[in-house]
DNA sequence: ATGTTATTTAACCAAATGGTTAAACTTTTT
DNA sequence: AAAAAGTTTAACCATTTGGTTAAATAACAT
């Protein structure tokens, strides 16, 4: 067999299934459509993933992965703190913006299946221990305020996720539909989340 | 024609489709179920909506709606503007505990067809102009620090939607699954959101 | 009571959809 | 070169789903 085309096959359907499922969802996504947009018929979609339930799982998992990682380079990074976040926060938000369906993906799936959300998280290899751990570390060493560091987890990802999985309705709101002066804005909110968090764990 | 019956049916449909739409979306919800849930048969429900389409736009509007009175509210209202936010801040806590899909549920419907959102929002009576206005007005009498008002009201929505929006994952990261743990956490964020903000921007 | 209008139902339909099958074509192995 | 294994396709199938229809029932007006 060839193992080029192979790997090409199955990296164009993963590519497909990647781009449909995470802007229709699960419910909304066709076998058909993914077919089409990888550009191969669907029996050979089903050849490769049996069914629609395995390919998403296998797409949920990838794009779970790829949003993840930072987080634990982040905790495990021997940087002071407030560079430590500074860039997480910096790298989380270019990661959104170039993946701005991820966070409503997963937030949807998340709820419509929470049983494989577990099971995700699981192999994912991240570790809430060591995340709470790491911030209270910091507080015990009078670096940052005290506080609940899963109180300091959810706002980070609250201010860097929101405005983004709420992009359509900032835009409108905010921007009359201009979409430059939206990206502007997220881009500067790099910044202004930043100083946001710094300010409010700082002594 | 029975006037109580016909509202109790109509209503009966109403309350029926949205728990069915904010738990499954626009995609994953069946008419056949919101005909069960609602005590009916589907061939009724296609009397009173005449499509799945036109009952699912009823419903988000009216959910929609059910989310935004308070912004207004709070912007016409008196109130010093730490007190403002603070009564804002708990009682949108306080709102989105009570329907923990709609943040996604919305989010999700916001993406799949953004037209009919800025549809929704022009009907609505949201006013962006004037709750911008608000926050550049306390700016200008020396009230609050200077910053962009999209932050500020990016911040307080991300702050209190995130949390609720992404149940699933912080119980599951941070509360091994304890529900009582999870919604305690959620109680008290009422205060930590408050005081978060307040911080952020107080002179 | 009787005709009229609104409400409700069971049975039905066409289209869409996930999935299968059997055969054709390629590549690899021997 | 021939057999075996892997890849790809067109045609097909069963089920689900949104939506329709025609008839029955209930409510109302006269």
């Amino acid at each position: 067999m060839n193992e080029f085309k192979k790997d090409n096959t199955e990296e164009k359907i993963l590519i497909a299934a990647q781009s449909v499922f995470i802007e229709k969802g699960m419910d909304g996504a066709r076998m058909q459509e993914i077919a089409n947009h990888a550009g191969i018929n669907k029996a050979l979609l089903h050849y490769y993933f049996r069914t629609k339930q395995k390919l998403f799982e296998a797409i949920f998992k990838k794009v779970f992965k790829s949003i993840l990682p930072n987080i634990m380079e982040m905790v495990h990074s021997d940087l002071p703190i407030e560079k430590k976040l500074g860039i997480f926060i910096e790298k989380y938000i270019d990661l959104l913006l170039k993946n701005p369906f991820v966070p409503t993906f997963i937030l949807k799936e998340m709820n419509r299946d929470p049983g494989f959300l577990a099971a995700t998280l699981k192999s994912s290899g991240i570790q809430p221990r060591e995340i709470l751990a790491m911030f209270e570390h910091e507080m015990e060493a009078g670096n940052i305020r005290k506080m609940d560091p899963r109180d300091l987890m959810a706002n980070i990802l609250g201010l860097s996720i929101f405005p983004i999985a709420a992009g359509p309705l900032l835009n409108i709101l905010f921007f009359d539909n201009n979409k430059q002066e939206y990206e502007r804005f997220i881009q500067k909110r790099k910044e202004t989340v930043k100083i946001f968090i710094l300010n409010s764990i700082m002594l």
